[in-house]
DNA sequence: CACTAGCGGAGAAACGTATCTTCGAGTGCC
DNA sequence: GGCACTCGAAGATACGTTTCTCCGCTAGTG
C-alpha cells in the first residue's frame, strides 16, 4: 500500500500516527471509498452483499472502531440518556439510599441498555460542569421538586426530560407515578378493616411528589372519617433522624393504634419503638410500611408493605423517554419541535402526558389482628421479576 | 447583524436554521473570532480581561452551550468512565443486588462526579451494541472473572482499566481490593477464640476473585489447624439458593459449631436455618457473615459483620483510574503509551500496580459466647461516611 | 440506435469545537 | 529611526464520521 492510497490525502504522511484505523484506513485497505465503508458497516447504502462482506472483513482484521464522538457529532444522538438522582446535603446520594432508587435504576439501566442506549449517573444540582460536558439524548430525573431549574433549564434546551414521580410547577416531556393517594387510602381502609381507631402517619419534611401526595391523601381521609391527623414528619434523607420520629409518634398522649410509614426505614424503626414501649405487634398496634426490602417478610412478626413497583417504574420512564427521543426526528429542516418540544404530538399546550402506574400491597401479619401468627418464618417468597 | 458577518460563511444563508447558538454565533455577535471565543471561555489564550469577560456576556445572553460532542471528538476526552457490572443471567445486574455494589457504586459515581467525571453504567457482557457507540475514557470494572474478554480488549484498544478485586489472568491499568485472606483468617481465629471447634463456610459457586481468595484463605486455615473442611457452596446470584444451602450446611452430620458466610444474605439464611435446627445462636451456633447492611445490628441476636469498606474501594478505584486517564497524555506525538497502555509509567512488564484495602469486623453478640446478651437491641450507631 | 432506469459507488460538504500558526500593531531599547 | 519583542486576535486545519449529491456504466425498451 502506497502512500498515495490514504484517501482524501489530507493526513501528512510524515507524522503518520500508529494510532487506532480510522474508517479512511479500512477504505485504502479494502480499495473502496470512505463512503463504501460506511454505508457497508452500517447497512445503509445500495451494495452487492459481496463488497459489504468483504469491507466487513477488513474492518474487522484492521480492529476498526468508529469513533463513537464523531457519530455523535454528525448524527447528533449520542446513545447517552441522563439519570437525575437526587443528592441530600453535600455528596452522597439517594441512588442506591433507599431499595425503591435502587431497584428502580436497575430496572431503568437494564431497559435502556435493552433499546442500546447507556444510563449516565448525574446529580440533580445544578453543577454545569458535568452536565454542560456530556451529549445526552435525553433525561430520566427522579421525583424532582418543585419548580425544579435543572428540569427547566433541560427542558428548554430541548432535551426530552421523563420523570418519575408527577412533576409539581416544571414541564417535562412525560412523567410516570404511582396513584399515591389511591394506594394510601387503600392502607387506611385496610388497616380500618383490621379494627384500627387512630391511625397515625410517619412522613417526610421534604417537598417531593411522594411525600406531598401521601400526606395530603392521609390528611383529607382524616378529614373525611372524622379523625384527628396524628403524624410526625422528619428528614427522609437522615437515618438518625426516623428512629426518633418513630419514638415521637409512639410517645404522644393521643398515642395511635395503627401506623403508616412512608419510607423504607420506617418498619424496622416503628417495631424497634413498639417494643420499648412494650406495644405489641399487632395486637397492640398494627404496623405498614413502604418498602421495596424483603427483610420485612423475615422480622418477627413480619411487616405488611406497599410496594410501589419500581421496577415497573424503571422500565416505563426509560421506555417513554425513548420513544420521545426517537419520535423527534432531530435531522434536517426547521423542526418546529425543537422550539415547542415534544409532548407526543398533542396539539395545544396542554398538561405532559402521564402514566399512573399500579401500587401492590402485600398482606402481612402487622396488619391483621386475627392472623395466624406464624411464629416461624414463612419461606422466601419466589423472586419475582 | 449582516448575513455577511456570519464567520467563515459556510453556512448557507438561505437554509439558516434556528437551532441552538454555536460558537460561530457567539463569535459573531461579540464582533471577535471563533479562536478568541474558544479562548475566553476556556480561558486559554492571551486576552485583556475585559474581551473575556465581554465574551462570556455573550455568550450567557445567546444561551451558549458549547456542544460535548464536538469538544469530544477535537480533544479526545469525554469525561465519561464506564462502570462495568456483573450481569447473571438474562437482564437483572448485581449494581444493586448486594449493598457492597450498591455502596461501591455510589461512592465511585461521587468521586468521579468530584473530579469532573460521570459515570456509565454498562453491562459485562460483551454486548458491542452498546460499548461501541460510547466513547469512554476509562473504565471501571467490579470483579472480573479470570480471563475476561471485555477487560482484554478495552486494554488492547488503550483505554484504561481499573479493577474492583485483583484480576484473574487479564490485563488492566490498575486494581484495588481487600486483603480477603487475612480478612478470613481473622473471622476463623476470631471464632476460634470465641470457641469454636469446627468452623464451616457458606461459600460461592462462581470464579471471582473474592470467592476464589476467601475459599483458598478457609481451606488453607483448615489445614493449617487440622481441621476437616465443612462448607457448601451455591450460585450466590440466586437469591432462594442462600437458604438451602445454609440449611444444608446445618443438617450435615458434621455439623459445624461456627459458621462464616461469605454473602450479604447468609447471615438471615443462617439465623432462620439455625431456628428450624432449635440451635440457639450464639450459644450452640457462632455466626459471622459478610455483609454492609445495618440490618444486622437490630437481627436477634445481632450478628457480627465483616465489612469490605466499599466506599473506601469505590473512591479509590475512581481516583487511581483517573489519575490514569489525566497521567496519559493521549494528544499529540508519537504516543507509545497507546500501544503499551499505562502502568504508572512502570518500566517493564510487571504486573499491574495493586492495592490491598482494610476490611472491617464488626464483632457482635452472634459470635461472642459470653456476650451480655443484649435483648433490647442497641441504639442504631451513628452512621458512618 | 437512442433513451431511460437502476445499480454501484465516489466526492465532498457538513457537524462544532480546539489549537497551531500567522500576523499586524504597538512599545521600549539601543 | 530601525529592531526585537510582546500583546491581541484572526485564519485555517484537523478531529472522524454520516450523508447528500452526483456520475459512470450497463441493460432493458421503444
Amino acid at each position: 500500500m502506497t502512500a498515495a492510497a490514504n484517501q482524501s490525502g489530507r493526513r501528512p504522511t510524515t507524522s503518520r500516527r500508529l494510532e487506532r484505523a480510522g474508517i479512511r484506513d479500512v477504505a485504502a485497505a479494502a480499495g473502496v471509498s470512505i463512503t463504501t465503508v460506511s454505508d457497508a458497516l452500517n447497512g445503509k447504502g445500495r451494495l452487492p452483499d459481496e463488497t459489504r462482506s468483504r469491507v466487513r472483513e477488513v474492518a474487522e482484521r484492521l480492529g476498526y472502531r468508529p469513533s463513537a464522538a464523531a457519530r455523535t457529532l454528525r448524527t447528533g444522538r449520542s446513545g447517552l440518556i441522563g439519570l437525575t438522582v437526587t443528592t441530600y446535603g453535600e455528596e452522597p446520594f439517594t441512588f442506591t439510599e433507599f431499595a425503591y432508587f435502587a431497584e428502580m435504576a436497575r430496572a431503568a439501566t437494564s431497559a435502556a441498555l435493552g433499546r442500546g442506549y447507556a444510563l449516565v449517573v448525574l446529580p440533580a444540582s445544578s453543577r454545569h460542569d458535568v452536565w454542560g460536558n456530556i451529549a445526552l439524548d435525553g433525561t430520566v430525573v427522579i421525583d424532582p421538586p418543585d419548580q425544579d431549574p435543572l428540569v427547566s433549564e433541560l427542558y428548554r434546551s430541548g432535551v426530552p426530560v421523563v420523570s418519575d414521580g408527577k412533576p409539581g410547577n416544571c414541564p417535562v416531556t412525560a412523567w410516570v407515578d404511582n396513584d399515591h393517594e389511591a394506594a394510601v387510602l387503600g392502607i387506611l381502609d385496610h388497616l380500618s378493616e383490621a379494627g384500627a381507631r387512630r391511625i397515625g402517619l410517619l412522613t417526610g419534611t421534604s417537598t417531593d411528589t411522594y411525600t406531598r401526595l401521601s400526606t395530603e391523601a392521609y390528611l383529607g381521609w382524616c378529614a373525611k372519617v372524622g379523625q384527628e391527623p396524628v403524624y410526625e414528619a422528619y428528614p427522609a434523607h437522615d437515618p438518625a433522624a426516623g428512629a426518633v420520629a418513630a419514638d415521637r409518634l409512639l410517645a404522644r398522649p393521643d398515642r395511635p393504634d395503627a401506623v403508616y410509614g412512608l419510607f423504607d426505614p420506617n418498619g424496622t424503626d416503628l417495631l424497634a419503638a413498639a417494643r420499648r414501649y412494650g406495644l405489641r405487634v399487632p395486637d397492640d398496634l398494627l404496623l405498614v410500611c413502604c418498602s421495596e426490602s424483603d427483610v420485612y417478610a423475615a422480622t418477627e412478626p413480619p411487616i405488611t408493605t406497599l410496594s410501589l413497583k419500581p421496577r415497573r417504574i424503571g422500565t416505563t420512564v426509560v421506555n417513554l423517554l425513548i420513544d420521545a427521543i426517537e419520535g423527534v426526528d432531530s435531522g434536517t429542516g426547521v423542526d418546529i419541535a425543537r422550539l415547542f418540544p415534544p409532548r407526543f404530538r398533542t396539539a395545544g399546550t396542554g398538561p405532559p402526558p402521564g402514566t399512573l402506574m399500579p401500587t401492590e400491597l402485600i398482606v402481612r401479619a402487622s396488619s391483621q389482628r386475627r392472623s395466624p401468627r406464624t411464629t416461624v418464618s414463612p419461606p422466601r417468597p419466589p423472586g419475582e421479576v
